[in-house]
DNA sequence: ATGGATCATAAAGAACCTTTATGGTCATGA
DNA sequence: TCATGACCATAAAGGTTCTTTATGATCCAT
């Protein structure tokens, strides 16, 4: 369940373009059109009968007299949406919320976490899967499973599992289309692709065969997808051959739904971390601890 | 100008029931219908699906997760209208407002005021007039000029002019309805009162009566206003007898448009006081000296 | 000169907020 | 026991606000 954030009317616009300096992005950053926001502010600025902003083409300024109700609205907005922040927190009652990519959470993590509930069936568990990874729903959440170099997290994070990537495909796309004996081959292939709107954080098609000095066109048979799951969905169908990351694919290939037709590339720095929210709680620890011993013992 | 709040929708209803524990007078004091507070509270509660308020037939109770909404809201209220306050007072540019009732205003500010501009020119001087002494309305002010006694006002308020009373009619009232040689006469005549919703402090006739030793029924010529412009205007017009405050009605009596009918009666504690503002500015502080020294040569 | 970025306004329609009307509940006083 | 007054809740109707799309103005970079 994603909350949205409690609606305080003109204050959350006029904090968003006081930060962001522009009526557009805060229209963007609220998922409000430009006009909305330009007739917001204007709304303030005659009941207030002042000028809040020094309108330019290169965005908007707060005024002098704008910065003094930027500072008690910015404080408000911060002040408000922490305590309906709390408010949600403590009515979601004793519950654990893991928060992370829709790949993850349904390649590894529901499989296992029956286990979890089994030795501890006092502890709700939430497992809130997302796309995008926003700021918010991390913060909503008591642990966080996410993609990424050892950089890109902070001190007590842990690594769940190094990044382990193998090409698969059905064994009938492979009969079909096969055999696939040098990493050549594979060029040939029409390849299923995992996109996401950023840089993605995780291996990519084109990284895979430039380690393994192919180049390669995009053929006309190549299939962007824009969740793992379709992805894995789509390679099940036999359209084509996708990257498969150990520990998500473990159990198609296990039953054989699906084969490796590749050598698998290893980038121990990257992978599924395991960030701890600051507040969490024993449970959560718990929780933690279980999730780590689970990846250490899938990965023998 | 007086400026109504600024619109920051539920927030403001939120407090002031959080404040008052009652929709009923949070939507009085709002100046909304308590189905509209109703509603709002309502909206609240379901966005962050929870129960603000403990309701029952003595008004409504925070809940503890109210408590903790009500404390960021009610600071972040206090914090946006006085950012707005300080707005709209800069906005206002080097002008004084005086805030005082309608009879001060009209009888005794007004005529004076333009002397005082004459010798300050670059000084503007708003002087708003109010019935209902609303705290609002003077905290907008650079000073204010209020009846009462000592104890109603801080420890800087200046007594501008004691409160010295004398009944008063038209000649022509006299000449009808008079003489009036004793103070039990005036008993007889119809009498004008000043009216108003609460406790007034200024002195009343049935007050001036029962220093009198007189006592009287109400008769039917009485007259009841609720302004003293009315009061006044209704003794120009041959209606009654009115309390004329020394002050206010020295203009008529100089011009025999209204006569005294009795002996003036002088409470030393009451009278006008001038209140000034904690911010108040020099040209304030000019103003309020040049008040009280007009005060003192209208008194000789 | 052209394109892209920003902000502004108008019009239309959806959503919100207010009112009046009305009902339920409870406490108090006669 | 009953009537009354106080408080809160909901529905319906209508007014107001807020959002969108369409469009225009302005400025800057290419």
């Amino acid at each position: 369940m994603i909350h949205r954030p409690l609606d305080i009317g003109w204050l959350r616009i006029f904090d968003a373009v006081g930060r962001l300096g522009s009526l557009t992005r805060a229209a963007q950053e609220l998922g409000l059109s430009q006009p909305a926001v330009s007739y917001q502010i204007r709304r303030i600025e005659e009941q207030l009968d002042v000028c809040l902003f020094h309108r330019s083409q290169g965005g908007s300024r707060l005024s002098e007299t704008g910065e003094v109700l930027f500072r008690a609205v910015h404080a408000s907005v911060k002040s408000i949406d922490g305590a309906a922040h709390d408010i949600r927190r403590k009515a979601r009652g004793p519950a654990i919320r893991i928060f992370t990519d829709y790949g993850f959470a349904a390649f590894w993590l529901m499989p296992r976490v029956a286990d979890f509930r089994r030795l501890h069936p006092q502890v709700e568990v939430h497992i809130v899967a997302s796309q995008s990874l926003e700021d918010e729903l991390e913060r909503d959440a008591d642990a966080a499973i996410l993609f990424g170099a050892r950089d890109d997290f902070p001190e007590g994070a842990r690594l769940l599992m190094p990044e382990r990537v193998v090409p698969v495909c059905a064994p009938g796309f492979l009969a079909r289309s096969g055999p696939f004996e040098e990493p050549a081959d594979l060029a040939e292939a029409p390849l299923l692709h995992l996109e996401t709107s950023g840089k993605p954080r995780w291996l990519t098609w084109s990284t895979w065969l430039a380690e393994h000095g192919i180049s390669r066109q995009p053929t006309q048979g190549d299939l962007g997808l824009n969740t793992y799951g379709f992805v894995i969905q789509a390679a099940l169908a036999e359209q084509g051959i996708a990257l498969g990351w150990m520990g998500l694919v473990d159990q198609d290939l296990a039953r054989g739904s699906l084969v490796a037709v590749g050598p698998t590339v290893t980038r121990a720095d990257c992978g599924y971390w395991l960030v701890p929210s600051p507040s969490a709680g024993s449970a959560t620890a718990a929780l933690m601890d279980w999730l780590v011993n689970e990846a250490e013992e899938a990965a023998l």
